[in-house]
DNA sequence: AGTACCACCTGACGGC
DNA sequence: TGCCGTCAGGTGGTAC
């Protein structure tokens, strides 16, 4: 799940629920979650603290602490926060629980445990180790048109590839490409101008639509691709089926009628 | 530079 | 009911 949009709204979530208190505890439940840091130092990091802001590069979520330094989250493939009083709200899967002087917990709960926890010192620092490209809502379509310009390969390759642009993962792939009308399987290189303009806006527009609807696929428009994601099912513009095929690893669903593949 | 494949994990689902 | 293979929206490594 956990791609820009959603990662936008565990943002605000944090901030609407998580800042300006001091933590009192931190238990790290399984250590597998860790990235670099070792339970012990985040616990003694945390503790006694308070955070002070939040900010997102692309599919990572940074929350400042009041002190300097950064608690890094990646939310892997099944992560999500959770923030509660009672203890017996803790979400099912919860791998990192951290409880404020308000008697209140947030809650890293994260089933399969792909996702990450960690201390960060320098923001940039870490983009550039991880060679991210720009944040797909930060960048203009003349950087965006840059970005893809010369590459060779798929495009819903380059569009999930992070170092390329960051942000965006197999689920939205698949709807920015189908409200692009480009085959998942195009070559970037036969994108002219005009279509990477295409492109860019339709990226644009998807993610922020999911962000002002809390990244819930419910309530996305019908008119978007996202609940639409099984073999057969009828396409949201009434143009044609639904069809699966593997693209860049990864399952892609789209619409053939959409999106022909003319000019891959 | 790109791609294909595997690994990391748990859990849900369908077939038998 | 139970067992087994397959698959899942992410990332990182390796080999080609």
């Amino acid at each position: 799940m956990p791609e820009l949009p959603d990662v936008e709204v565990f943002k605000r979530y944090v901030n609407s629920t998580s800042l300006h208190q001091k933590i009192e505890s931190v238990e790290v439940r399984n250590t597998k979650i860790l990235g670099g840091v070792s339970a012990g130092k985040l616990q003694s990091t945390l503790k006694g603290r308070m955070f002070e802001s939040t900010r997102r590069y692309g599919k990572n979520l940074f929350v400042e602490l009041d002190d300097g330094g950064w608690l890094l989250m990646h939310f892997g493939m099944t992560g999500r926060l959770k923030y509660f009083k009672d203890m017996d709200q803790d979400p099912p899967h919860d791998r990192f629980l951290i409880s404020f002087e308000n008697q209140y917990h947030l809650a890293f709960d994260c089933q399969r445990m792909l996702g990450k926890v960690d201390l960060i010192e320098d923001l940039e620092k870490f983009i550039g180790e991880k060679k991210l490209g720009p944040d797909l809502l930060e960048l203009d379509s003349v950087s965006f048109r840059e970005r893809f310009g010369g590459r060779k390969g798929a495009v819903k390759s380059a569009l999930m590839n992070q170092q390329v642009v960051a942000g965006v993962g197999n689920i939205y792939s698949d709807e920015i490409l189908f409200q692009a009308r480009v085959h998942p399987g195009t070559e970037v290189g036969r994108l002219d101008d005009a279509a990477l303009e295409k492109l860019f806006r339709e990226t644009r527009r998807v993610l922020k639509a999911a962000i002002e609807r809390g990244a819930d696929p419910q309530k996305l428009p019908n008119s978007f691709l996202l609940s639409h994601r099984r073999e057969g099912e009828k396409c949201p513009r009434g143009n044609g089926e639904i069809r699966k095929i593997k693209a860049a690893g990864r399952t892609a669903y789209y619409c053939p009628a959409c999106q022909p593949k003319a000019n891959c």
